[in-house]
RNA sequence: GCGGACGUGGCGGAACCGGUAGACGCUGGAGACUUAAAAUCUUCUGCCCUUAGGGCGUGCGGGUUCGAGUCCCGCCGUCCGCACCA
């Protein structure tokens, strides 16, 4: 029997062996309770990275757990196969965006294969096969019919030299990031699903997803962004770009007596109107227009106004005139673009008012006797009485808030309403590798859906990129068709479809795959929802948010009865990894290094490098470690096991070198352990109980994806095996801890699982059962205390009643020494933990 | 600016409900085995004091408590998100 575990050797034949026998297949029709682990499955960039390796062994460990545990699991793998760097290589390499995709597909894939994950291979799909994108047409096609999808002219940024639309990260500085063109604003005519339809139960929903992050819940919360408050008009005291009112939106009507200013965006139309005949407005707006559009970048930004002379009205006293401002820290599409100002009750409004001697007035206040008092250097925006108010005196905030919006409905001036952040889904894309849109333009008809028995529209295969533009626009017999209602000469839409539209439905279709439609009601039904989703934070909103709004969209058309896709979602930290820097302030690679005693230099040169920090592995930065050849080195296993260990997995993983041989000793110490067969008789009922524990713990540790605790448990167990003497728990115990340590280095556990003669497979094997009488210590360890301070620790029987700790503990020498013959004031007794006496 | 998270040895991190801080791993030291190296095994490894032993220690300052890493108040720092949300 080799001394070794030769990981090179036998991780391919147990993969093999896995495959051959389909193990990880999952059954639609199984009597097992079902189980859908699922990981963000992958863009095909290239080659695996280890962010990659670490989500996917998480979701490995997982699914592995679960069949163990006697579920029939769902643990599928695929592809996100459309978007826009496949369009970057076809311009910079000159290859077709289907070949290099293709490619890197068969490259990830054989990566992903040899690091033995428990997937089921034969429901693997690719987003770019027609296979797939076809049933998405017809899904589209769907909710364009049931009156979700519709049409709207929407801004894109537009490159006039490199003739194509640009997403925002394409712009740098205002500039397209090829073609360093000043970029413009376009108004094309695009699809849009109606996200907003669904606000309030997205909301809603929410509240329903208790095992998922906090963190995410808020940021979905934000983003959806409910406002309840009051839309109102105030009536212009002169009519201003043909307008005679101006309707503003606020969250605080309880403040209306408070305003002392109104003011609009720079995007509004009176401020476009006035820009027209005044250059110093038009210069104004152009002066806000300038710099970031970040929040951070606004926030920091100078408040800036511009008084337009104009005055506005009081909806509650005509005779009360407020100034007409335009202000940069106004939003066009937020509420009605325009808002008042109440200096007194809103920081902002405050400097606002601070800054252009507007008055500062006081309407909340702590009691009504103050309402007299000045605010001082901030505004107040708590809670209180309403004063300086008119009939609104004495009314708490919310009773107030009610109140005007009762007055305004009832005069006719405003009403009470909800606004919500969130904007609908532009779904269209000027570019060619996506879905097409299944949609023909016809002069007469205008747009008509592709019918259902033409789809799958196929993109083309035969397009070049050596001009500017969407090939698509330019394909003359794609683009040329019969319009499907009149038969007349039409157009194709040559929009594709947001890649997050692919992404949002394609754990339904893992989950069930027929050939005619996108999904079998019932099949998808008995897995859904996703049971544990794991994947990279930086999807918490979108991917999320779209996925969760288009399962919703089918359940409302009656398709699926789902109402959320994903019951647990797990966020796991990156993969980091030390920078370093060379003499001339560019970066090195991990490879190009070395240490020298305490210092860094460049292999090539000698030259002293300087170690910076700890960072997300990326190219730019050059601290990437690749996986393959650390698998061809250390096997998968070691991989495995270091992505599991140390680090709590949200939190981000530091490789080090060190760290994977650690994992690679680990590996083998597990083969040794397997080896000894030094057979004994007899028990060892510490040692039971120690396998008993780990058992429990590890279960545990890893359904709540603590699996780095599960890692020290499996650390603890493995050298207590080790220090026992030959006996026939001990014999149990190692063979018990190869089923422990199978869903996280299933290799070596086959490996020694047959090499002890055992027939079956060890990932078929059963998870083993915790001994519930076992779980207890007979024996606990006492701290005995001094005033709080640790002074001795005793050993007493399980449950000793206090009486018994009490006495032992008196009787403790170092206590009787510190004590001096004193009795104690109080003794505090808590059964199987301490005793502390207070002196 | 707003929102959120976090702060424990040389490093990654444990610590259930307030009850022995530092589990487990990495690094490092000492030793064994070996012709030698690797591998492996044993052992030590928070700081300070000369030891028995003691003192100090969970970002800083207070507080509650018999007892605080854990709860409360106030700071400081780091990281993440952002859409000025009226």
């Amino acid at each position: 029997m080799a001394s070794r575990f030769n990981p090179l050797a036998a991780d391919a034949r147990w993969q093999e062996l896995w495959e051959e026998r389909g193990t990880f297949h999952a059954s639609n029709d199984s009597s097992k309770p079902k189980s859908y682990v699922l990981e963000m499955f992958p863009y095909p960039s290239g080659r695996i990275h280890m962010g990659h390796v670490r989500n996917y062994t998480m979701g490995d460990v997982l699914a592995r757990y679960r069949r163990m545990k006697g579920f029939e699991v769902l643990h599928p793998m695929g592809w996100d196969a459309f978007g826009m760097p496949a369009e970057n290589a076809a311009m910079e390499k000159k290859v077709h965006p289907g070949e290099w995709t293709r490619e890197n597909i068969a490259t990830m894939k054989a990566q992903l294969k040899r690091l033995g994950f428990a997937l089921d291979w034969s429901r693997e799909l690719a987003t770019c096969e027609p296979d797939y994108y076809g049933h998405e047409q017809a899904l589209f096609l769907d909710l364009y019919e049931a009156g979700l999808v519709y049409r709207k002219q929407s801004e894109v940024n537009w490159d006039p030299v490199d003739m194509t639309v640009l997403a925002n990260e394409q712009v740098i500085d205002g500039r397209g990031w090829r073609s360093g063109a000043l970029v413009e604003r376009r108004k094309l005519s695009q699809w849009f699903l109606k996200i907003t339809d669904f606000a309030e139960e997205l909301l809603e929903g929410l509240g329903t997803l208790d095992q998922w992050p906090d963190k995410v819940r808020l940021m979905q919360e934000n983003w959806i962004g409910k406002s309840v408050g009051m839309r109102f008009s105030f009536r212009l005291e002169q009519p201003a770009a043909g307008l005679t009112k101006l309707e503003v939106f606020t969250t605080r009507p309880d403040t209306i007596f408070g305003s002392s200013f109104v003011a609009v965006s720079p995007d509004h139309p009176i401020a476009l109107e006035l820009a027209e005949a005044q250059p110093e407005v038009a210069e104004f707006i152009a002066d806000c227009k300038r710099g970031g559009t970040t929040a951070a970048e606004l926030e920091t930004a100078e408040k800036k106004g511009f008084d337009t002379g104009l005055k506005v009205l009081h909806p509650l006293d005509a005779e009360w005139k407020l100034p007409l401002y335009i202000a940069n820290f106004v939003l066009m599409d937020y509420g009605t673009g325009a808002t008042f100002g109440v200096p007194g009750h809103d920081q902002r409004d405050f400097e606002f008012a601070s800054k252009y001697g507007l008055p500062i007035n006081r309407v909340v206040a702590s009691s009504l006797d103050e309402a007299d008092k000045p605010i001082a250097n901030e505004a107040e925006s708590g809670g209180g009485v309403i004063v300086n108010s008119g009939f609104l005196d004495g009314m708490d905030v919310e009773g107030a808030k009610a109140a005007v919006i009762a007055r305004a409905e009832a005069e006719g001036w405003g009403q009470g309403t909800t606004v919500w952040r969130l904007r609908d889904w532009g779904v269209s894309r000027q570019r060619y590798w996506g879905t097409p849109i299944p949609i023909i333009h016809c002069e007469s008809c205008g747009p008509v859906a592709v019918p259902k028995e033409q789809l799958p529209v196929v993109l083309p295969e035969d397009v070049s990129f050596d001009q500017p533009g969407n090939p698509l626009d330019r394909h003359a017999s794609w683009t040329k068709v019969d319009c499907p209602r009149c038969g007349a000469a039409a157009r194709r839409e040559t929009d594709t479809l947001d890649t997050f539209v692919d992404s949002s439905w394609y754990f339904i279709r893992f989950a069930s795959q027929p050939g005619d439609r996108p999904f079998d009601k019932t099949d998808a039904e008995s897995w859904l929802p996703v049971g544990q989703y794991i994947g990279g934070v930086e999807h918490a909103i979108l991917h999320l948010l779209y996925a969760r709004f288009w399962t919703r969209a089918l359940k409302r058309i009656g398709r699926l009865d789902v109402e959320e896709p994903f019951q647990g979602l797990f966020t796991q930290g990156m993969v980091t990894h030390e920078t370093y820097k060379a003499g001339d302030g560019s970066w090195l690679s991990p490879d190009e290094v070395k240490r020298d005693g305490d210092d860094w230099v460049h292999i090539e040169n000698g030259q002293p490098v300087t170690p910076g920090r700890v960072e997300k592995m990326s190219k730019s930065k050059k601290n990437t470690v690749d996986p393959e050849p650390i698998v061809d080195q250390y096997g998968a296993d070691a991989v495995r096991w270091f992505m599991l260990s140390d680090s709590p997995p949200e939190r981000d993983l530091p490789w080090s070198e060190a760290g994977i041989e650690g994992s690679w000793r680990f590996v083998q110490r597990l083969w040794r352990l397997s080896q000894e067969h030094a057979a004994g008789e007899g028990e060892d009922r510490a040692l039971d109980r120690k396998l008993h524990q780990t058992i429990a713990a590890v279960g545990a540790n890893i359904e709540a994806l603590a699996f780095n605790k599960a890692v020290a448990n499996i650390y603890e167990l493995a050298t207590a095996i080790e220090k026992a003497p030959p006996s026939r728990s001990r014999s149990t115990a190692a063979e018990a801890l190869l089923l422990l340590v199978s869903p996280m280095v299933p290799h070596v556990a086959e490996e020694a699982w047959s090499a002890a003669g055992k027939t079956g497979l060890a990932a078929d094997a059963s998870w083993p059962e915790a001994d519930p009488a076992l779980l207890v210590e007979d024996e606990v360890t006492i701290a005995v205390q001094v005033n709080g301070k640790l002074r001795d620790t005793l050993t007493a029987p399980k449950g000793a009643p206090r009486e018994t700790l009490q006495e032992m503990a008196l009787s403790s020498e170092k206590v009787v020494k510190i004590l001096e013959g004193k009795s104690p004031r109080k003794v505090i007794v808590v059964p199987d933990r301490l005793v502390n006496l207070v002196a």
